[in-house]
DNA sequence: TCGAGAACTTGATCAGGATCAAGGTTTCCA
DNA sequence: TGGAAACCTTGATCCTGATCAAGTTCTCGA
């Protein structure tokens, strides 16, 4: 596989500035970064930590799709978190991974040396806060994600879903939204506590109704996000998906 | 309803610091959170705040349950976090509730101010790290429960749900573990992702095949914990239900 | 101690989504 | 460019937990 590296060369040419846990950063304070700062791109598909695993790094999505996700032994899975660009990875003060986490698309990550990096958020202060401010982020999505895993209809489910990817991935055109869908059908059942068909006869269902038009499989248009939004139960607030 | 007043004097008989968002502070802070602090008592049932709310304060349980719950608009409700003795409640730098906060027995907060509280989280770098490892802790247990509540089966739900009763509230009783249920059949229902019916079906079946001894309705034995374990599903780690 | 309401249990039936099964597309690389 | 594998769709059937409907047992105040 040919195999482009997307790593910014520094911090300046960074994509996801505004929202990383760097944000409001000093050039100063971004310099004593880059010393303890790797990127690093993994492979779809490939894993990036497995539960249990040592962790040596914590880390911000720099481009592409990761997941997270807990297994049990029998082999039923749930994923517990969608990670897109300028989410965070990894928890201070926790040796071992809770959780798997997997690439989904060919994923570019800027790793920082865990013991280093908790120096940092020890000493500077608007780290530790912006830190703070990213956990209650998404202890927030993944309480609202508990609705709609307990009592959210497969329909319901497949629209929410749809809402989050609009919101952060979708693009106007005339009177909707485009986007291409960051997940597998297979993807979107463990994301929604669903099995492959069901989703895929949601999907259809959708379609026929005219709640989207779908272009092949992953790219979808939305015509009107209102109707989307009624779809999808109660999401009167907004969803915003860690 | 004749009303005990529980709120200790002061903070040196506090039942919850060592494990509340003050437990690392000076005699010298704890006087300067005592400025800010009031305690409250909530009667069973009674709301403590309802979603969209404004918050005015953060809050420490001190004695009692209280359930942080979602609803939607044609009424169905799922919890989404249990709160026990210790537990924090409230979020700084958010302005509205982003969920209901219901009393579930007679319960005391220990309240602090919302804006004073904030300046001493940023000057009192301890506080703000206590407020993290909360954050992250209700974190993991929020993925955790969306294992449960994607995934498991009624009788994995319920095992689960007695799996953490015991652990946090349980004591030892010869070969097995006694406890009392904080929740109705109701609540349990509305944490579980399930109907009242199969809650007290699946709990019947499991007294039925041993796996508990129930007295009245509330009151518990777990004989066997490995077996209760095995019940619940892939408990390994240990579920720390927030 | 009685009575009323809340909390709980149990039974019968139903339905949404899982499971089982087969076939159709797309992608990708040899 | 052809073939295999991954990905997706559709249909038939089944099963778990929801819903509907009575009862029963607590709890607590008068």
């Amino acid at each position: 596989m040919t195999q482009v590296d997307l790593a910014p060369k520094s911090c300046s040419n960074c994509p996801i500035r505004p929202r990383a846990i760097c944000s409001r950063c000093t050039d100063e304070e971004l310099n004593e970064l880059d010393k303890i700062k790797y990127y690093k791109t993994y492979a779809a598909g490939s894993s990036v930590v497995l539960m249990g695993d040592p962790m040596t790094f914590v880390a911000s999505v720099v481009a592409g799709v990761a997941t997270l996700s807990r297994s049990m032994a029998d082999g039923r899975m749930q994923m517990v978190g969608l990670l897109l660009p300028s989410d965070f990875i990894g928890r201070p003060g926790r040796e071992t991974a809770s959780f798997d986490v997997t690439a989904v698309s060919e994923l570019t990550l800027c790793h920082f040396h865990k013991k280093p990096f908790e120096k940092v958020t020890q000493t500077t202060s608007h780290v530790q806060e912006r830190l703070i401010e990213i956990a209650l982020d998404e202890l927030d999505a993944a309480r609202e994600w508990m609705l709609l895993l307990g009592r959210k209809t497969a329909r319901e489910k497949i629209a929410s879903f749809l809402l989050i990817c609009a919101r952060r991935l979708g693009s106007r055109e005339g009177e909707g939204l485009r986007l291409e869908l960051p997940l597998t059908r297979d993807a979107m059942s463990d994301y929604l506590g669903l099995t492959i068909e069901t989703v895929s006869r949601q999907m259809a269902a959708l379609k026929r109704d005219g709640v989207l038009v779908l272009e092949g499989t992953r790219k979808i248009t939305i015509p009107d996000l209102n109707r989307l939004l009624d779809e999808a139960g109660d999401d009167s607030d907004g969803v915003t998906l860690a």
